[in-house]
DNA sequence: ATCTATTGATAATA
DNA sequence: TTATTATCAATAGAT
């Protein structure tokens, strides 16, 4: 819109660029001031000068820059606000942050120089009933492994035995066809007893007790290594 | 700009005030990002239909919109904060302040229905050992309470001792003097065993078993039970 | 800053 | 919403 169509790019003179801003500014505020008007819609403009000069405009009934102007000297060119002149909502956000980390810091036995006794007393309380809790919890889990288990162990067993039996029948016909394959079939036919079937099912509940059982925990349990971790940058 | 030139009001026909935001805002738009391009600045852009939708710009280098809590202090016209326009960094907090209220409510042994054998035993560790460590902070903190408390009971017991010295020595004059002081020296004079002065060191012990001994305690005092109470918000 | 030739935006219309 | 186009508005370069 002017004597030349310019090429859209930074312009190199700074002057010219400085001039260009200065038109190219009012002419957005205007702009934005008119679709405010005209649609009523709510508008707010946001400039910044590459000098790092504020420049800005919001409609009336935006209240987006009422807020940002409380704020705006807290920007920085890095675009890094000043803590001490954020908005309400995130100082409340930031002490309830702070609130519950002492809490939970507390209840990790850290922090306690400038607790009353009395202060002491809840917390161990708190501990106290916390920790019963996950014991019966933690009970209440074990009990349902152990079952399960004590299923699997069954279930395996019995399996064990069919397989003793299938081996006996087959052992003479597998030989005639294929020696590689016996190799497959020495561990079983090593265990004939009913005795080692019963620790097939042992080791297996120790491999267990150290592993979610299932995929529906998964979630749950990224949730509190999440939680935990985030102790640790309290 | 255009075939006839229009007064600078709101557009009275609501489609025709649809057509001209979304021509207008189109140009806005454009508008906004040649001037960041053209000229180095940093912009940002935010408009709400009359119909509540959102449309926003703001240059790349304008991390304003992304970072600053212009968002949280976005405000709708209802006065209500836009969930859908908070800034990432308000949004790890809220995240954070899940993350650490889900391990606080795990401690108090809540919700522990979905943590794994592993998470349980983890958590029951650290209970474990947040309550030795609370324990040997009251344990220290009694002694010290206790050592005081008979350091004081000594002095007591000494001015005891000596308050029955005086009163044996003067007794007799004043008896003449006054009759009415008599009483304030009924309840000491009633007590001439050193036992009885034990039990005034036990009965300040008792008492000050449930008060922070000093001023200085108070406001970690204080932000302990804003911990404690906050949990019951979560 | 002001001017003005030119480009760009857009109101009315389809 | 998109496309057209006659106008109006913005502005690049000059002063």
């Amino acid at each position: 819109m002017a004597r030349e169509k310019i090429e859209l790019k930074r312009i190199a003179n700074a002057s010219a660029r400085q001039v260009t801003f200065s038109k190219r500014r009012k002419g957005l505020f205007k702009k934005a001031e008119e679709l405010s008007i005209l649609c009523a819609a709510d508008v707010a403009l946001i400039v910044f000068s590459s000098t790092g000069k504020l420049h800005d405009y919001s409609s009336s009934s935006m209240k987006i820059l009422d807020n940002y102007n409380l704020y705006s000297s807290t920007i920085q060119k890095d675009g890094r606000p000043n803590p001490e002149l954020e908005s309400p909502d995130m100082k409340k956000r930031k002490q309830q942050v702070e609130d519950i980390s002492q809490t939970l810091r507390n209840m990790h036995g850290k922090e306690l120089e400038g607790l009353s006794l009395n202060d002491l007393q809840q917390l161990e309380e708190q501990l106290n009933m916390g920790l019963n809790c996950v014991r019966l919890q933690k009970d209440e889990y074990m009990v349902k492994e152990i079952n399960g288990l004590q299923d699997k162990g069954r279930r395996i067993t019995e399996e064990n035995t069919e397989l003793h039996r299938q081996i006996k029948e087959g052992y003479g016909l597998r030989l005639e066809n294929n020696d590689a394959d016996e190799s497959f079939f020495i561990g079983l036919s090593e265990n004939k007893d009913p005795q080692s079937s019963a620790s097939v099912t042992s080791s297996a509940f120790n491999f267990r007790l150290h592993k979610s059982p299932n995929k529906d925990y998964e979630d749950s349990d990224t949730s509190l290594q999440l939680g935990l971790s985030s102790q640790s940058k309290i």
